[in-house]
DNA sequence: CATGAATGAGTCTTCATTCAT
DNA sequence: AATGAATGAAGACTCATTCAT
C-alpha cells in the first residue's frame, strides 16, 4: 500500500498527472490507466478523488483557469507599467491559457452544446474574478488620464463581458486568440481611450 | 449494394466525411462507424479504400496539406500584389491551415515522436510544392529591386526550410502560429529586404 | 468467424443462454462472457443484438411471460375440463412461472421501486392476452351453469386485476404463489360460484 | 473511532446489518461497504470478525436456520394442540424460512454444486436440532393413539431424513416448498396415522 | 480495536478490424 | 466491389480485500 500521501495532496497529484498526460495524448486518447501510472496510484485510487474521467476534466479545466487567473494577478500586481501595458498583459495571459494544448482541447471541449452550462460556470468564475483586477487597471487609467470612466466597476464587468461573448461566439478555440485580439481596439474605446493603438500581442 | 458510385470517387467521398466528422468529434472520438455513416458507405467498404483508421489519418492529413498548397498557389497567382504582401499572404495561409480544429489536432499528432516520419514526409511534400512559388516571389521582389538574392530557388529552399525548422521546434500547434509569425523578419532580412516591417498577420 | 447463423436465431439462442445462466448463477452473478460462452459467440456479439445487460433481462423476462400465456393457452384449449379445473389450471400456470428461480429474480427485480414502470408494462401484457382466455373460461361456466356473470369479459378484466394487485401488493416473489392461492376463493366468489372450494394446487 | 460497542455484539450487528441488504439488494449485489454502512461500521471492521464476505453469508445462513429451529421449537412446546397440528406447524416453520426472500438466495446458493459441503453441514445442523423435537411431537402422538411407532427416535430421524433427501432432490428453493408440501403424507403414514389429512398450509 | 485510503482483479461496454456472403 | 455480422482487445468503472495509522 501506497504511503498514505497528505489525504488532500493525492487528487493535486493526479489533476497534475492528468495535465501532463493530457498535453502528451490529447483528452480523450488519454486512459485513467494512464494517468494513475503518471501519478504512481493504482487505478482504483483514482475513483477515491473523481467519480469519473468527466470530473477530471472538469477539475483540470478548474484548476487551469485558476491558474490563469493567479498568473494574471500576479502579473499585474508589478507596479511600474501603466494601464495599457496592464490591459495587453492582462489579454496575453488570457490567450496564453487557450493556446495551451489542453487549454484548446478544453475550450473545444466546452464550446460544445452539451457542456455549455460548464462552461458558463466556468467562464462566470473567470469573470467574477477578473472584474476587481480590471477595475483596478481602468482605475489607474482614469488617475492617469488615459481613460475616461464614471464607473470603473461597471465598465470592468461590460469588458469582460463583451470579450467573453466574442469567444463564446467563436467557432472554437482556434479562433479564440485573435478574436481576443481583435476585439482589443473596442476596449480601449469603451474605455475612453484616444491615443495610438499599442502593440498588440503579436505572439499569438 | 450501393449504386456503384465511380470507383475513383469512394476515396474521396470517406476523405471529405472524415473531415467532417474529425471536425465535430475529435480524431480520436471519431469512429470508423461514424465515418462510414457520413459517407453513406457500409463499414467494410472502408477497408477496401483505407488499410486501417491510422492511413485514413494520413490520408485526410495529405488532402489538407495539398489543399493548403492549392490555396496559397491560387491566391499568390493573382497579380497585383507586391513580393511582402504575397509572402505575408502565403504565411497567412500556411497559418490558418494550422487553425483549423483537424489542422490542429494533426499537427499534434505528428509531432509526436512515433510519428515523426510522416511528419517530415508531409512536411517534405508541402516543401516541394511551396519551393517554386515561393521562387517566384523572390523573383518579383528581385525584379521590384526589394530583394537582393543571387539563387532564388536556393533562397527558397533555405526560407521555408528556415520555417519549418522552427515549427519542428515548437512544441506543438499551439506555438505553430506565433513561430510562423516571429520568423518573418527573418524570412525577409535573408532576402535582402531592408524596410520596414510590414503588418504582420495579426489574425492569428 | 462464426457462420453466420440466421440472423434471427441469434437473438433467441443468447436468450435461451441467458436463461440457462440465470437459472444457474442468479442475475445479478451472470456476466456477460458467462451468457456468450453460453451461447458459443464473442463477447461482442452480445452487443450486435442488445444494447446492455439490463436489455437482455427485460427481452428473458418478456419471453418468459410469453411463454406462460402460451403454456396458459395451450393448457386451456383442452376440452374436457370444467371451468373451475380450468381456472385451477390457470393459476398453476401463473404459478410455474413464478417458482421458477430465473422467474422469481424477474419478480424480485421488478418489484423494487425503480423498475415499476416495466413491472407494469409486463403485467399488461399479460393481463390483455389473458383476458380472452378467463372469458372463455367465465362463458364455459355460465353455459355450464356454475358461474352467473352478466359481461364475462368484464369479469375476466377485474379477475385478472384483482390478482395483479394482489401480486403488487406482496412485498415480493416469495408471496406471489400464496398470494395467488389465497385470491382464488375471491376470484369464485367473483364469479357467481356457490360449490365447494376446488382442491387449492398444493403444489405450490 | 466507534463507540466501542460490545465486542462481542458487532458480530451479531453486522449480521443484522447483512440480512436486512440481503433482503434488499439481494446476496450477491449487496457490497460489503452497503453492509458496514448499515451496521454503522467502517469497512475495515468488518475484516475483524468475518474473513471474507462468503464467510459472512455462511454466518447469516447459520443464524437463519438457528433461529427458524428455535421458532420451532418455541412454537412447539406450547401444549394444547394434537401431535398432528403440531407437525403441521413444524412444516410451516420450515416453509417460512425458505420463503423469506434471503431464505431462498441461501437456499439457492447452497444448492450450488460447489457449495453442497455447506449445505450437508447446515441441514445436519438443523436435524440434529429437529430430530428431539420431532421425537417429542412423535411420543406425543403414541400417547394420544393417533401414531403407532416402535421407535419415536428412529422414526424422527427416518422422516427428517426422508424430508432433506426431498429437498435436496428439488431443484432449488422454488420447488422446496412444495416439495415439503407433497412429503407430508408420507410423513404421516411413516408414523402409522390413518386418519384424513390434515388441512396443509396452503399458504405456500 | 477501529479506521478508511489504497489496491487490482474483474465487469460491462466500445470499436477497429476481419471475412463469409 | 460491397456488405455487415462477428470478433476480441482495450477502456471506464466497481468492489472485495489489505494494511498503515
Amino acid at each position: 500500500m501506497a504511503p498514505r500521501t497528505n489525504p488532500d495532496a493525492r487528487r493535486g497529484q493526479l489533476i497534475e498527472a492528468a495535465k501532463k498526460v493530457f498535453a502528451q495524448k490529447g483528452v480523450v486518447a488519454a486512459t485513467v490507466s494512464d494517468i494513475t501510472e503518471a501519478a504512481g496510484t493504482a487505478k482504483g485510487t483514482f475513483y477515491l478523488y473523481f467519480p469519473s474521467k468527466e470530473h477530471l476534466i472538469d477539475a483540470v479545466a478548474e484548476q487551469m483557469t485558476t491558474e490563469m487567473v493567479d498568473a494574471a494577478e500576479k502579473a499585474l500586481s508589478v507596479t511600474g507599467p501603466g494601464p495599457i501595458e496592464r490591459l495587453v498583459m492582462l489579454l496575453e495571459a488570457m490567450i496564453d491559457l487557450a493556446e495551451t494544448p489542453t487549454g484548446r482541447e478544453m475550450i473545444e471541449r466546452y464550446h460544445k452544446p452539451e457542456n455549455r452550462a460548464i462552461h458558463d460556470r466556468m467562464a462566470g468564475q473567470i469573470i467574477a474574478r477578473l472584474v476587481p483586477i480590471v477595475r483596478d487597471i481602468i482605475e489607474q487609467g482614469i488617475a492617469e488620464k488615459v481613460f475616461t470612466v464614471a464607473d470603473p466597476d461597471l465598465a470592468a464587468l461590460f469588458v469582460l463581458g463583451g470579450l467573453h461573448a466574442l469567444e463564446l461566439a467563436s467557432g472554437g478555440p482556434s479562433s479564440t486568440p485573435s478574436a481576443l485580439t481583435r476585439a482589443f481596439p473596442f476596449v480601449l474605446r469603451t474605455l475612453g481611450y484616444t491615443g495610438d493603438l499599442p502593440r498588440l500581442p503579436t505572439k499569438a
